[in-house]
DNA sequence: CGGTCTCCCTGACTGC
DNA sequence: TGCAGTCAGGGAGACC
């Protein structure tokens, strides 16, 4: 699932691809999730930038195409012998360029959306407008986080997952954060000094997997097509039943508010 | 208002 | 081998 680091490696392998360039012609999948696409078409882009896990296509004329990639979403970009000689089903949106390539965007199971707004007019998009700030923004601090998670009652597992503490961090990294903080996913409440540690965690489980070039575990891929490397070095997420690189306790899986929550019940205090 | 739950989707996997 | 059932989960919206 494309989180901030898998959002942020194809925003950086899309750039040199989509700046300058015009949609000249585009399609959306009849859904409200994806059938504004073409409204971008006209456009030239100016400029690719981030949000937490939504990519911000800047577009002329104060407008963006806003990207959210969900669970299974993949961009990429094809030329027409490419899509002749491969049919895909799962194209839910597509855009093509003045050069005659086509930027598309996949997504099996439909969980991604496309919108196309006045730049910063995201009142349709409510995680959006109300996201938190950005994990590797040096104005955060484990002060603003604690602030943060303060505001709620809800478990420190669910808040992360909300967006609004801080923005970008999905099911992976929450629970690789916390196992790195020393955190119980089920808390409701953390000290001022955890929440220090946990910023800490936070920006550097991202940054190792963004240096990894994210995580694949099934559909995650780059613009290339190619796979990312961070699953491999994973100390948490995934590993319920095996032994805690920590403390050599069994790691243990529960669900938390719906969400699988992987964690180590000796080393993460409650 | 806020915490929690349900739903959307479909390929992959499990068990009989 | 085949098929039904289950699981995965980000975010929107319903519910209490």
């Amino acid at each position: 699932m494309p989180e901030l680091p898998e959002v942020e490696t194809i925003r950086r392998q899309l750039l040199p691809e989509l700046i300058g360039r015009r949609f000249v012609e585009a399609w959306g999948f009849d859904s409200p999730k994806f059938d504004s696409a073409p409204t971008a078409t006209g456009a030239r882009v100016d400029d690719i930038s981030r949000r937490g896990k939504y990519l911000l296509i800047e577009l002329e004329a104060r407008r963006e195409l806003v990207i959210h990639l969900g669970m299974t979403g993949v961009l990429r970009i094809r030329t027409d012998a490419e899509i002749a000689a491969q049919q895909d089903p799962y194209v839910r949106a597509w855009w093509r360029l003045d050069s005659g390539d086509v930027f598309e965007f996949r997504d099996v199971r439909r969980f991604g959306r496309v919108s196309v707004v006045a730049a910063g007019a995201y009142e349709t998009m409510p995680t959006l407008h109300d996201l938190g700030p950005e994990p590797f923004d040096d104005q955060w601090t484990g002060a603003d986080l604690y602030v943060a998670l303060k505001r709620s009652k809800a478990r420190v597992k669910t808040q992360l997952l909300s967006q609004r503490p801080v923005a970008g961090v999905g099911n992976i990294y929450a629970d690789e954060a916390l196992w790195r903080s020393e955190i119980h996913p089920a808390r409701r409440s953390i000290t001022k000094l955890q929440a220090e540690r946990l910023r800490i965690a936070i920006r550097d489980v991202l940054e190792a997997s963004l240096d990894n070039g994210g995580t694949t575990l099934r559909d995650y891929r780059t613009v290339e097509g190619g796979t990312g490397d961070n699953q491999y070095h994973l100390d948490c997420y995934g590993r319920a039943g095996e032994p805690c690189r920590r403390c050599g306790d069994e790691l243990r899986s529960r669900v938390y508010d719906a969400r699988t929550t992987t964690f180590c019940p000796t080393c993460q205090v409650n």
